[in-house]
DNA sequence: GCGATAGTAGACCAGTTAGGCCAGTTAAGC
DNA sequence: GCTTAACTGGCCTAACTGGTCTACTATCGC
């Protein structure tokens, strides 16, 4: 240990070549960016350690850490401690998981309102696919509701609706026009949708959507058939939700097991 | 690592610095707890092994260890000496997301037979919005791939796929014609696709499509954009597919945080 | 001469990497 | 049932890396 001790000489070896009148960390930083920008360092890859770039540039390690440190700020590399530098990919984070967002909650985050139009709604026995899909006896009593909902004035959708009454006692008598439909069945049932299945496909507008959703018929709509289901796996309620195609998309994220 | 030579000063090959900031290890600990949750290591099942997920993870194995080793404190995983490491199933049981599927496996499952036409295939540099969605460096060199695919003979989809080949050497001369991407990107570049991030939307066919699928212009299809992640969270493929209206649909399970 | 600024050389630390070796497990072949 | 070959996690070492610090030296302006 202490082997060091720093002999005197040393000094100044430097200033060889570069004599621009620029600082050693300025040229630094100069031959770096340029070598990046050339490909020479290419995105993603690592840069070759300090002690050698130092050695390669001729200047010390202190001084072309200046220069790591303004390409850095500049974010033209990133450090990773005991790993190395990086020239920094043109990264784009983000963070768009598959979630559940009622139309509400949607317009809200986006900065839009809202609004809703009750198109028809009654109590009636459920048909025998109702039924099935909401795992109910055929001819249960269930709320079927048809809306139109629209962004900033523009109509966006068509929600035909259909909720099993036998789980969600009460909701008959809600006001739907404005609320979201989740909040109201925690508040008024107690009921919690956790999780929803969803299948769309692309559709020609019928006359009778196209004329609800400012279309000419034939012009193309997303239609989205849906079951959700209660936290205890229960299904609550199934629809049909038919989008104009210019005005909505569907996001998800899709996961593949991985293999061994 | 042997002495260090290197002298070269190009860029070295490996490694795609994830310059989060983060150490080595907790980054290795992010990407293996997300991938749990997310269900692409199923509960009970057995995880690769430890050599093979540091590779696929681009950390050392003594790195990756330290995480396993957090897992393992944590409950998620547990060891199995000379064995493997194993996925704790989960306390609450809960619906696994949407499950990506490649069309050849789809195709299978259901009992079809799947078939594939190149329509066009090249490497070129990258646009701006294909490298901001790989997050590669604008113009690096990419491969595009146009295929039409049809089941049991009937044309479903046009689809137009651009790979970043610098995360995946050796696809360029690849066979693609009916081999799924999924299988070749493992096989030739070791590279595992565990994440697609999804938008369908409706459109009306334009003629060029609408010729490919044996459409009227202005018929509905389905439009698909989509980028697919490795296991390190790097973007491999982003694309284009346009669908059958009336041949396909989207499925997925959507999920919505419980509230307390 | 004095102090401030910029630079160099080196040491130390903890995190990281590549690699090798070992004992146990697994599956296939015979 | 036995052998063998391929893997596996567990363990270890040597080398390297950025991050930080100390000691010292030039050079310039005052």
């Amino acid at each position: 240990m202490t082997t060091d001790k720093v002999r005197g000489m040393s000094g100044t070896p430097m200033n060889a070549g570069r004599g621009t009148g620029h600082r050693a960390h300025t040229s630094a930083y100069h031959a770096l960016l340029t070598n990046i920008r050339n490909g020479v360092f290419a995105p993603g890859s690592r840069l070759p350690g300090e002690r050698q770039l130092a050695t390669q540039l001729e200047v010390s390690r202190a001084t072309l850490r200046q220069a790591l440190g303004r390409l850095a700020e500049e974010g033209h590399i990133t450090a990773a401690a005991q790993r190395g530098w990086f020239v920094r990919p043109p990264r784009v984070v983000s963070e768009p998981p598959s979630q559940l967002q009622s139309f509400t909650e949607m317009a809200e985050s986006r900065g839009l309102t809202p609004s809703t139009e009750v198109l028809s709604y009654e109590t009636r026995p459920a048909t025998f696919t109702e039924a099935e899909k909401l795992a109910i006896a055929p001819a249960s009593t269930v709320l079927a509701l048809a809306r139109r909902r629209s962004l900033d004035g523009v109509r966006v959708l068509v929600d035909h609706s259909v909720i099993a009454l036998s789980r969600t006692p009460g909701m008959d008598e809600a006001d739907l026009t404005d609320r979201s439909l989740y909040a109201t069945f925690q508040e008024v049932a107690g009921v919690q949708i956790v999780r929803s299945d969803y299948a769309v496909r692309a559709e020609a507008a019928d006359a009778e959507t196209a004329d609800l959703l400012d279309l000419a018929p034939g012009d193309p709509v997303l239609v989205g058939e849906q079951v959700e289901y209660s936290l205890a796996e229960v299904p609550i309620l199934c629809g049909q939700v038919v989008y104009r195609g210019d005005a909505y998309r569907f996001q998800a994220s899709l996961f593949r097991p991985a293999e061994t």
